[in-house]
Parts: structure tokens; sequence; C-alpha cells
RNA sequence: GCCCCUGUGGCGCAAUGGAUAGCGCGCAAGUCUUCGGAACUUGCGGUGCGGGUUCGAAUCCUGCCAGGGGCACCA
């Protein structure tokens, strides 16, 4: 990764500065380089210079003028990427050009221009790793749980569900990316007081919570009286025949489908509680147990044994929270909706009083969506029965609209979802923007008679050194910042950057097609139709891969 | 009252403390002897309000204003 070849560089000059006494010795601190928005600012910048001279108080012009004598010094180490591919190392340790030149800029910017040759030889290297393009090793082979949605089987799912189901299903991808190992896990309550009232409800008694279509479906299906059994049976039944065909169709495969009923079964609630007693962390108060969770940072302490002898689902939370533990997760992620925010603390906390870090935790909390109709809210609680499901979204805009739509917005801004505009914004959605790239670059490919036979192009490597068009220069950068996309996902867990990341990859791609004809039928520009198709082949191989983690398709014709 | 999130052109959204704030829709004007026009180019137009920190703030701190969520022996 470019990005990393320079931070690397900036650091060696430092110390080479230090060695030479040119600098004081300090501790040098991350080393931060980020792509300018501004052309004339090169391809890749650093703010080291201010940052140092804020630490050593010298001038920063100053500074950098230091480190760039010393960058273009330095003998350019080839790619570490690279290295670990045989057939190409030999290339790659050549004496490749990186950078065309570095600027030093007004505060004290430094920055880099990428050389034709370095951008080149980049695109036979896309070619080289095909599918593993961005495949990195920073997820150190963690094992990672990650829960989401979770929603009770107590109704159809909802949009809402469907936000922290596709942004939790792509944050997976993106994990198992970078080595991670990962399970994705869906957390059933199917035992307790939900449970009970769906049994009332499909009864049609006083105690009734839930309507809708499928309750009046269930009440044929299901007789009796008893309200906690037929609501156990109306559980199975809903999740059966509703949220997971929905799961399915929104494109999810869960590796786990974890019941709560076993956590009672295999008593684990018990012992949890027994555990929590022999550490005396708990304790009674007008007849109901209580878990000190303000030990550990929550606001109040917790009851996990209601008066009524009852346990209440925080109990049986922290016990599933032990069994994940027990099951060798290095960190647990969790999607919730923003209604969720007052339980992080106190699940929090349990993890510390049972020997684990809170930092294993990690909650990513999904503002609410809210859904409008002619002006008006409409509810989306599973109780109203007047809401639209996330089952109809997908068949109403279909699965590829559906998912762009959640994954494009951060998990901090709500979502206020107009129903009468969701039908026209699939017309013109910006994912059939990303996938009619993709649509011409089969047409292109299938044009030119090589379809995915890569061996001939691979041949014409050599001649990469006629990509040298501006247009041609520009799509390649973004090619390459398809490492740097993931590098920052799994540090923040943004998934959004993808399919920003995917719009500008693909605005690069129609500006090139525009500008660059690929296939001539002239003898003398045979070369020039070779290494461009070799430029739309490592395009299609990085627009697989991101259309792949985000879980969208790359159809062929549109 | 306390805690969390948000406020970016007419609308919907981006932007690890960086340099001239991006994109889509809409609007206006253009481009072609279509390797697929679901494209490309150009224009209009924006960081809620006031202080502060910083070489530099949409971003951090603070006070307002507005909206959403949370503060149970509820789930």
């Amino acid at each position: 990764m470019i990005k990393k070849e320079i931070s690397n560089l900036i650091e060696k000059a430092i110390k080479k500065n230090q060695e030479q006494g040119i600098f004081p010795v300090f501790s040098i601190s991350e080393i931060l380089v980020a792509k300018p928005e501004e052309k004339i600012f090169g391809d890749y910048s650093t703010n080291a210079a201010m940052v140092i001279a804020k630490q050593i108080k010298k001038n920063p012009l100053e500074i950098a003028e230091n480190l760039k004598s010393e960058i273009l010094n330095l003998p350019m180490r080839p790619n570490p990427l690279m290295l670990s591919l045989r057939a190409l190392s030999r290339q790659a340790i050549g004496k490749a050009k990186i950078f065309d030149k570095v600027e030093i800029k007004k505060p004290g910017f430094l920055n880099f221009f990428l050389s034709e040759e370095y951008l080149q030889k980049q695109v036979g290297e896309i070619l080289k790793q095909d599918d593993n393009f961005g495949n990195l090793k920073i997820g150190k082979h963690k094992k990672i749980n990650i829960e989401f949605i979770s929603a009770n089987p107590t109704g159809p799912l909802t949009l809402g569900n469907g936000r922290g189901g596709f942004c939790g299903d792509v944050l997976a991808n993106v994990l198992e990316k970078v080595s991670c190992k990962i399970i994705k896990e869906y957390y059933v309550n199917d035992v307790g007081e939900q449970v009970k009232k769906l049994g009332h409800s499909v009864i049609g008694d006083s105690e009734a919570v839930y309507k809708g279509d499928y309750i009046y479906d269930l009440r044929k299906k299901i007789k009796g009286n008893d309200s906690e059994k037929i609501g156990e049976q109306a559980a199975k039944i809903i999740l059966e025949k509703i949220i997971k065909p929905t799961i399915k169709k929104m494109g999810i495969k869960f590796d786990v489908w974890f019941s709560e009923k076993n956590l009672y079964k295999e008593k684990e609630c018990d012992k949890i509680l027994e555990q929590l007693k022999n550490k005396n962390l708990t304790y009674e108060n007008q007849g109901a147990l209580w878990f000190k969770t303000t030990d550990f940072g929550d606001d109040k302490d917790r009851v996990l044994i209601k008066a009524d002898k009852q346990m209440t689902y925080f109990a049986s939370d922290i016990a599933y929270l032990k069994n994940k533990f027990k099951r060798g997760f290095d960190k647990l992620i969790y999607f919730w909706g923003a209604d969720h925010y007052g339980y992080i603390d106190r699940l929090k906390a349990a993890a510390e009083a049972l020997g684990y870090k809170k930092e294993q935790i990690n909650v990513i909390i999904m503002q609410m969506v809210r859904v409008f109709e002619n002006g008006k809210e409409t509810r989306m609680s599973k109780r109203s029965g007047v809401y639209i499901t996330l089952d109809e979204l997908i068949d109403e805009v279909g699965l590829d609209v559906s998912r762009f739509f959640f994954l494009t917005r951060s998990p901090d801004t709500h979502l206020n979802f107009d129903l009468n505009l969701a039908k026209e914004c699939s017309a013109k959605n910006p994912v059939f923007y990303i996938q009619y790239a993709f649509a011409r670059i089969h047409s292109i490919l299938a044009k030119s008679k090589i379809k995915n036979q890569k061996s001939k192009i691979q041949l014409k490597i050599k001649n990469l050194k006629l990509l040298n068009h501006p247009s041609e220069s520009d799509l390649i950068k973004q090619l390459i910042r398809f490492p740097e996309i993931i590098e920052d996902i799994v540090k923040d867990y943004q998934v959004q950057r993808l399919p920003v990341y995917a719009l500008e990859l693909v605005a690069s791609f129609h500006k090139f097609y525009e500008d660059c004809r690929v296939i001539s039928d002239i003898a003398s520009e045979k070369e020039l139709t070779q290494s461009r198709l070799a430029l739309v082949l490592a395009t299609k191989i990085v627009l697989k891969n991101t259309l792949d983690l985000m879980g969208i398709s790359a159809p062929q014709k549109m």
C-alpha cells in the first residue's frame, strides 16, 4: 500500500535526521498520510513536518525540507505487498521511481506526486492478485463475533433491522478480508415477557399488543389459551416462516442462530448468578437481587432477579456474554439501535466483572429509522401493524438498491425514509451508475474476445507503460485506494466508505471510457489496446471486489 | 433535569483536525460517426447561531436554537 510506504519513508527520514543531529531525539508519533482533495497538492500528503514542528519548536517548512531531501536520498523499498508474490518480486525490487516529485507547500505540507511508472506497475499488480487484491493481514487472524439484527421473534423485520443488518453483514465481509475469523450471530429472544405478550396477541385477549395480518394468520393455526405455550409456538413460526426468509432475501447468512432458551436449558443463567454472588458483586434489596454495575462505571446498579423471582433479560444477557467469551472470541461486536444506547455501560460493566476488558466489546449504535408516508410519520413498531416491512421494501425496490441505500449512510445519521420517494429513488439510484460501469466493462471485454482469459493480457504487461493519459492515471490512482479503504473501515467500522468509494471509482472509469477508446482496429495501436484492456480488467477486479464486500450484484447486462 | 446522536446548497447524503467542503437528485446549458447515453462536460447553489482552542475547524471545547433517542424490579 503506497500510503503505508510513504509513512514508512517519512519515519526513516526522521530517524536519519535524528542520527545526523539535525533533529533532536523525540518520540515519533503516528505519521498521517492523507489523500488531498485538490490535485495540485499531489496524490498523497502528510502534515508530519507540522506535527514535528510543534514538538521540537522549529520552523515546519525547514523540517519539511530536511525530510524531503532525506526521502529523495533513501533507497525506495519494494512494495511489501509485492514481496509476497515471488513472481513479481524481482520486477518490484527494480529501481522503479515511485514519485515524480515531492513538494513542500505553505504551512508545512509535504506533497507526493506518484510517477506514471509506479502507477502502471500497480495495474499488473492488481491483475496478479485478482480476488486477493485488498486482502490485508491487519486483522491478525483475530476471532470476532458480530451480532446483528437479533430482532425479537414477534413479527416481521423492520427497516431499522435492515439498517443494522446490512451494515453488520458488510463489516463482517470486510473483517474477513483482513484475515479475521468471523462468526455472524443472531440472538433469538425466544423466552420471557415478549413471548407471553405474543401469545396473548395470538389469542386475542385483553393483553394483546401485537397486531397485523401475521397475527391473525397465527390465530387460525394455533389454538389454546396458555399464552406462554402459544407464544412459544408462534415465535418459532415467526422465526422460521417470516424472519429467516427475509434474512435470506437480504442476502445474509448467519453462522449461528443462538436461542436464549439454551441459556436456561444449560443453566448458564444460574451459573452466572452464582459466579457474581461469589465475587460479592450482588446484593439484595426489597426482595430483588441487584448487580453492582456501578463498580464498573455504570450509572446505577441493575436488577438481576425481580421481586417476583423472575430473571431479567439482563441476567440472561450476561450469561450470553459469558457464553460468547467462552467460545474464544477476542472481540464482540454488536449493532444496536439508538434505543439501546443505555444498555452499553451495563454490558461493558458485566464484561469487566467477569474478568474481560471493556475494549473487547464494540457496540455500534445505529440511529433510528423513521418512515414517512405522504408527509406523515408511520410508526415502525411491530405492534401497530401499519408499517412497511423490510421484506416489502426489498420486493419493492430490489435487494441491491436496498443494500446501497442503507450502506451509504453513516450510522450516526438519523434516517428518514420517505416511502413515496422510495420507488422513484430506485429508478435513479446511484447503485445503477455503479452497476452500469460493470456492465460496460463486461461488454468491452466481451467485444475484445478475451473475456476472462487473463493470461492473454498478462503476457502484455510490459506494455503498461503506454498507460499515460491523465484519465488512465486517475483511474489507476482510484484502483490503488481500495486497500486503503479496507484499512480505514477496519479502524472505525464505518462501512459507508465502501459505497462512497465505489461511486468515485466508477466515476473515474466512466471518464476514462469517454476519453480513451479501448479497442482499436488500427494495427499500430495494437499494444495500446492490450494495455488498456489490462486496465479495464484491473478495474473489473477492484469493482467486483468492492461490490462483493457490499453484497451488491455485479451484472454483466442491465 | 442528566446522557447520547444529528443540524452541510431546494431535496437526500459524503468528507482520519488540513490546503479551493465532495457526490447524487432537481434546475440551466452543452458533448457523440455510442468499444452500451443508465455516460461525459460546464453552470447556479451550502457547513443552524455566538464565543473559544489551533499555523489550520463541518470536524475539538463552550453557550444558545431546533430535531431524534435514552435515563424502570420494561423488553
